[in-house]
DNA sequence: CGTGTTATTGACCAACATCAAACTTAGTGG
DNA sequence: CCACTAAGTTTGATGTTGGTCAATAACACG
């Protein structure tokens, strides 16, 4: 009821990079689906699951991660409304990662049997389908230079660039700020190092000029007060958003 | 004429996840392709590029990687003999990292065109190439986790095993070893740490007994000695290699 | 107004980078 | 076959980044 069509938000995804014709947009918006909710800090998947159907986020945040023998955790994907975040399992049946909740979630199920006959049908959607994996894939090989080549300040201020102008895509936020929706703690295990040392970094960034955080009056809203020098600091490029 | 059926190469690799009709098989061998060779470290794509073919690795050892603005390079991906590195610029027309040769190698070039009537004409070869886009994204998420959550011991520890199971698919390699075919410096662009760094924790593998390496006796392989022991050092588990 | 979570701070230490040099190996041309 | 060169490997010394531990401060929520 609160989502009246949450596929609209897979079609609009679609629709960013290729035009579908009318048959295909059918397709896609009578596609089955089963809406569901979850609480925060929720595992929707975990290694080794078959699972039979994809996962399209609706509303909330996703991430994915690997637990090494340490213990230690390493977040290896940050998901926003309209990803479809397991679409590999399409192809994978064997989930390789977590996925979980960063704060509540709606989602909506959507059967494999279903994807592989829309696939079957409308070959344009395939390509479609196959690039946005493709997409993510892109993101992917960014993180690994992020975490192999660049300090622990430049990897917070690329991570942030990148957020921002996902948030751009699908509205909400923007190169003037976004929802921080991941907490320090989080990020640190996004950037692949400590706590404090994240906390010292952001604090860094902040006495730059380059943004501001955790200001009730901007709804804990993390506001980029200098996109460039931000970028600079990143050494981000956007072109590997495609 | 060295290379009597180069397409056999990338028939293996696809059969080796999914069984092919002999009209698929048929489709796969009579694709057209042209050979080419190239020198060591000859660069085949770079960023930005819109290349209007795919490129089937036949002989020898490829890598891409990103150049930031420090002028530190990343190595993000390895490929094998088999191999389709740049199988996503079917569905992503601008190349957003360099691709460059390791040591000499031999390539064949295979046009797009001819790749998507494939995928047309075979909606079952389509999900084959498909999913061997989602293995290397499998294997970049355990890089991002590598570099983010091990320390260089483990990252290199890590690489071994990998490299060591990639190469027993192909042949040529395997868990007693396989040929080395970068060096020092080139993984420390891998591991994302110092050529000084890498070399002492080389050693360290081999004062441990688990590894040994630059023997003339044995044409410079790297020898495993201790496979268990090199797994539990990179905390290695190959479940994500599917 | 407690109580648990998250952010922040300081002190100390380990991992790793950098620099510079020596050594080893492989390849090249005479 | 040897001298020469370039590339790769190894070593030592030194400095910096970032980790760990532990405590305190600021919030958020019931």
């Amino acid at each position: 009821m609160t989502h009246p069509q949450p596929l609209l938000r897979l079609l609009r995804k679609l629709q960013a990079t290729s035009e579908l014709s009318e048959r295909e947009v059918q397709a896609v918006c009578t596609l089955p689906i089963n809406i569901r909710s979850y609480p925060a800090n929720a595992d929707l998947l975990r290694q080794g699951d078959q699972p039979t159907q994809c996962c399209l986020l609706v509303e909330g945040y996703l991430c994915q991660f690997k637990i090494i023998g340490s213990g230690r955790r390493q977040i290896t994907q940050l998901h926003l409304p309209g990803d479809v975040p397991d679409l590999q399992s399409l192809h994978l049946p064997r989930i390789d990662q977590y996925m979980a909740s960063i704060g509540p979630v709606v989602v909506g199920f959507i059967p494999h049997t279903a994807l592989h006959k829309l696939a079957l049908e409308h070959p344009g959607l395939t390509g479609c389908l196959w690039r946005e994996t493709l997409l993510d894939a892109a993101i992917l090989r960014e993180w690994i230079v992020n975490l192999g080549a660049r300090d622990a300040q430049g990897r917070i201020a690329h991570l942030l660039c990148e957020q921002a102008l996902r948030f751009e895509r699908i509205g909400g936020g923007g190169r003037k700020g976004f929802p921080l929706y991941f907490n320090q703690s989080q990020m640190a295990e996004i950037v692949g190092s400590s706590v404090v040392h994240v906390n010292r970094m952001l604090q860094r960034l902040r006495v730059e000029q380059l943004i501001a955080y955790g200001e009730p009056e901007h709804n804990k809203n993390l506001r980029i007060l200098n996109w460039e020098g931000l970028e600079e600091a990143g050494d981000f490029h956007e072109d590997y958003l495609h």
